[in-house]
DNA sequence: GTCAGAACTTAACGTCGTTAAGGAGAGGTT
DNA sequence: AACCTCTCCTTAACGACGTTAAGTTCTGAC
């Protein structure tokens, strides 16, 4: 038999064993049985650690965000006082999307789930410290933030609705089948080419609308 | 015996039922049991004209788009040719998230989901036509499309991801709890307020950013 | 009057989230 | 050394779920 001197499984470890389940299996494959099956565990064991399935998902994203503000921290830390506001929400943008990118289904688990504990208050308190210090108001600094933070999640959860995996090949879907489709409908079948193909541009550019209007619209002062 | 002269059943009228029931008892509780049981059938009848549950829930949103459409249309028909591009996103955005708020989890049903016909077709069409006529190229109009599309899809889930339903009384978060918890962090404690208050208001001040900013960056003319 | 096919029913399968009950091992108390 | 207690896991089982297989009933055509 296997000698168990402490707990063989805790809360921060099985949510990282169903984070890497994830991408195997996708949301739809992720069932608690398979979970446990990962951890040598039985099923019901989880529930030691979890009071039910949702709760597990939310530690999954909190754990999510946890690995978020690593990568935040690192800018906040690069003395990014006298930077510019719009290149810090850019940046931070950009990260949380490569990072809901990550994992199949990673928008999906990652929105509507409400975190376990207060990992996501110090880096969003550095966030909204970065824009008040630009001039925001702190109620401008959380719509601003807000803002942008639906746009990303809005524009994630497209893309990866779209394919399987971020990897298909000619973007798994047929353009030309659909252009064939939609020939009645000549601007809505040249769109597909801009709604479906180089996401990773079509988020920059939109975007840089998003901070932009922001600017424009929000900040109060030093413009 | 009751008499079944002609089929009990069709696509659209299952669509219709399962959106009134996912009012009920939200997209958890919205099994092909439920369903069939609304509907005077037993569940593998549903099988007959939709291939998986997965199908059914793109009816579902197909449905939603078609009652989308029959908003929009009055909007094209009011005559907006000489109308602000502006408003007429606005006013696109503001109908496709009332929507979305009028179903329980109405934005996860229909982001994500693809659409079983070309319902989308038409009212994409005048969008994108109105923008063009406004002065965007066919790609901008798309892009900009896309990104007023991904903030109030993200928006939206946010939304309904905070309370059960939009009618709960007190927001159905308790903000001074969540300012006691956030008291080391105290922007983000007053964050509360403006993230989780007034949804409509947060939405319609994040949608003018994102108007503004899309006037500012994609809009080759006619400024 | 027979036949074909459309539109359903009944029965059942395997899987899922979850609960109940119990058992093994560690650490402390006497 | 014996006992207790608490932690952490196991085994067994429940009801509900999505889905499939097979059979039934009704309609309309010939």
């Amino acid at each position: 038999m296997v000698s168990r001197k402490s707990p063989k499984l805790d809360k921060k470890q099985v949510a990282e064993t169903a984070l890497r389940l994830l991408n195997e299996v996708g949301l739809e494959g992720l069932s608690l049985r398979a979970i446990a099956k990962e951890l040598d565990v039985q099923a019901p064991a989880l529930y030691w650690h979890f009071k039910n399935k949702q709760d597990l998902l939310d530690e999954m994203a909190t754990e999510m965000v946890r690995r978020m503000a690593a990568d935040w921290a690192r800018l906040s830390s690069a003395g990014e006082e006298g930077a510019d506001w719009q290149e810090g929400l850019r940046a931070r943008m950009r990260g949380m999307r490569e990072h809901l990118l990550r994992y199949r289904d990673g928008a999906k688990v990652y929105s509507g789930t409400r975190f376990t504990d207060l990992s996501y208050a110090e880096p969003m308190e550095a966030h909204l410290r970065m824009l008040t210090a630009a001039g925001f108001t702190p109620a401008g600094a959380a719509r601003a933030w807000l803002t942008a933070y639906s746009y990303t999640i809005g524009h994630v959860i497209e893309e990866q609705a779209m394919g399987p995996d971020p990897a298909a090949g000619p973007q798994g879907y047929d353009l030309t089948a659909r252009a064939e489709r939609l020939k009645a409908f000549p601007l809505a079948a040249e769109a597909g080419e801009e709604i479906f193909q180089d996401h990773e541009r079509g988020f920059e550019v939109g975007l840089e609308a998003v901070l932009a209007g922001i600017g424009a619209t929000m900040r109060p002062d030093r413009p």
